[in-house]
DNA sequence: CAGTTTGTTCAAAAAAACTTGAACCTAGTG
DNA sequence: CACTAGGTTCAAGTTTTTTTGAACAAACTG
């Protein structure tokens, strides 16, 4: 066996580079954001910080995953914003760092919260607008149909209001195996 | 009032021309599919049958929303795949014509088996591959973090396999308020 | 069969989404 | 107050996704 092997030999603080198993998590999560709709650098900045027990710095984010500036501070932003990334100031030292959430139950809120529920406000929005239409239209057979497709939008509407709240109840129970980690 | 108002005249048996309220649902339709990471065509020949009654054929959809052949083909198939449209075969007609399937539980129901199911596979396979890379490696620091967090990823993947069913559960009670239609 | 009609495929064009990096803020520092 | 480090913005470039339409297949029809 070479004296020293794959394995990262972390002379410095930092690992300055990503583990087999870390480049697959990373890439794990890149392919989730995409599924979510959301930017890949999203999710390669989300599983590196999974990864990671140490917090990171911008810079740091940067240089491990290899993508620009740009990328880096908006994905932190938008992460920050959905709950799943939080910043933490060690004292003494500009830089702001990440570390990331990784209680289900808060990921999921916060992404139904960011996503689901604007549109379901959007979706008050356009069922008032279509009944806006149909107000303005003589009483023919387009119009009769108008008014049922207007209900049953109406309806689902409903259905899925409903839904939200259990999705947020049922992620919520029994979260985490593992031990570690306070709430 | 003038004698022909802005409404349709249809003389034909088909409208061949969308209401304004018509519009605005393809809208809604083209901007949820949109959100749900499908093409907006798709939405918005989804959205077309379901303002109608009458099953449409699929040079009717491509004239209506102006979509070429192409578009419109592989939608439908989607679509389909999806069970969000069936097709009917009108007795003597050599045409396929197409429905919107409107009862929500089964747009959620196929939507999760298409979409969701799928990903939950892939996950079993991510983490497999994961478990193989800890696997050979020495029992150092990152050895010890890795696991950790494939046990956490784990536990997810647990989580979103139980929720689906609730939601598919949840989702089918009361189904639809207007009265038409049957089951 | 030759001629239609209906529908699929897929390479190329168009549109949309994402990323980059240089210019630009803003707050701390000497 | 000039200088620097940390961070944001956004126009332009790149990549990815979607749409188009012409060529092709299949199934009827006379």
């Amino acid at each position: 066996m070479p004296l020293f092997s794959a394995t990262n030999i972390s002379s410095s603080r930092h690992q300055n580079t990503l583990d087999e198993w870390e480049i697959a998590i990373v890439d794990l999560f890149l392919n989730a954001a995409n599924s979510f709709g959301l930017p890949k650098s999203y999710g390669q900045i989300y599983g590196l910080l999974f990864c990671r027990d140490e917090s990171l710095a911008m810079d740091e984010i940067m240089e491990l995953l290899k993508i620009s500036k740009g990328s880096a501070s908006q994905g932190l932003r938008a992460l920050r914003q959905l709950g799943a990334v939080s910043s933490v100031f060690a004292p003494g030292d500009r830089k702001e760092r990440f570390v990331a959430e990784i209680r289900l139950r808060k990921l999921v809120g916060g992404f139904l919260r960011e996503q689901a529920d604007p549109h379901l406000e959007k979706g008050v929005a356009r069922l008032q607008q279509i009944e806006g239409l149909l107000g303005k239209m003589d009483d023919n057979d387009s119009h009769k149909r108008g008014i049922l497709r207007h209900e049953i939008l109406s309806g689902w509407h409903r259905q899925m209001s409903r839904l939200l709240p259990w999705v947020k109840m049922i992620v919520g129970k029994s979260d985490r195996l593992p031990s570690k980690n306070k709430d």
